[in-house]
DNA sequence: TTATGTATACTGACTAGTCGGTACAGTAAT
DNA sequence: ATTACTGTACCGACTAGTCAGTATACATAA
């Protein structure tokens, strides 16, 4: 079957992200990338020329999903709900959704990964970390901020502000889920992340709220 | 200067902590840490074995610091203020402070870098960096869920949760001061879980918060 | 139908260099 | 004498990367 190279190309890419969130980038061979995959030496070069060609990839393939995730999610909120306010509310709740179905034990995030390692790359790669983090707060910010202009806060924030502080979570909680090898964490940090935006814009007045146990 | 066998592998660690932070674990060689330590290869090895015995004093030292900032703090805020909730918003308060002087980009954390990296370690070290995390769950939960019980929050919450999630804005905030290059994003994120203590408390009244920018 | 050509996909042995770790002879201060 | 080093030479294991060659698919054309 020496057809289809997209197919082996994205086998190695699976294998090598999985090995990197366990074992960090430099902590990973080629040889256990190899293995995971069962490919052979020469398949693996002959896709990615050199190592650093792999870590561009994964980053790569990890932005454009991510971006993909934030679209797919933003049009579906926007449907579900008119209101600037409403529409993060639901964006936020159908990541929380899938976070609650997350049985993965801490699958990690390869920005936060590469991040820790950023000596190691060069400053194109560094960049589309950067760049990918950017569409999360221009995508999401934006639209915290019609819902600032609609709904004042009780308190002074703005939507960039508001729009990293989510993602801080999410990769904060991450790492929690890691360490404490318990997944729900995840969803549990970002339900509290919903939480503050619902206080601070005033959404929450009696007891309507059924937080967690 | 033979004398004082701890001075010498107290500037090893530091050496060692600045590498790992930048390049990771399994990224940083002994040799650049020879290099940065200014001492030679005989020198590194009489005081850690193996390389896996600094994983284990870089993590413990690491962990004795976060702990000793806790109890200090925490002690601080007790004198500070009597009100259980304020005592929390205090101790809060002077981790922003301490953020808000940070210069340094991307001090990043020990704990964060090694659990990315958590494959190449062995238990034991891993149980030290839950058992740290732990301290912070124990010590800031317990006085968070006494704040709780004496003020009924406006949300479901409890205090294991809520520290946690403090831990989580923490670690995520400081990935995103490293991939933004901007540290002034922790205080800022930590400000802004500050917020949300306040606004579940309803201590939150007014606009009596001046906010950022 | 069969031979030929060509691009892609893949194999596995090989190489040059780096890694953590060892050995050990010597120095310097207490 | 003991402790804390320096310095260098060395080892085997492992590292990323190379390369000559093989297998497959598909096109062209006799």
């Amino acid at each position: 079957m020496p057809r289809d190279g997209q197919i082996t190309k994205q086998n190695i890419l699976d294998a090598a992200e999985k090995a990197v969130l366990e074992r960090g980038f430099a902590g990973t061979s080629v040889d256990e990338i190899l293995e995971r995959a069962s490919i052979s030496r020469g398949t693996f070069f002959y896709h990615f020329p050199t190592k650093d060609d792999l870590a561009r990839a994964l980053i790569h393939r990890h932005a454009a999903t991510d971006r993909e995730m934030v679209e797919r999610f933003m049009e579906r909120a926007e449907r579900l709900a008119r209101d600037p306010l409403q529409q993060v509310l639901v964006f936020i709740g159908l990541y929380i959704e899938v976070l609650e179905e997350m049985e993965d034990l801490a699958p990690g995030c390869l920005f936060a990964s590469f991040s820790y390692e950023a000596g190691l790359f060069d400053e194109e790669t560094k960049a589309m970390i950067q760049e990918a983090v950017d569409h999360w707060r221009d995508r999401v910010g934006t639209k915290l901020q019609r819902a600032i202009e609609r709904h004042p806060p009780r308190i002074a924030v703005n939507g960039e502000t508001l729009a990293d502080l989510a993602y801080s979570v999410f990769e904060g909680a991450m790492i929690m889920a890691r360490v404490r090898k318990d997944p729900r964490i995840m969803a549990e940090h970002l339900s509290q992340y919903r939480n503050y935006l619902e206080l601070a814009f005033g959404v929450v007045e009696g007891a309507e709220v059924s937080g967690g146990d």
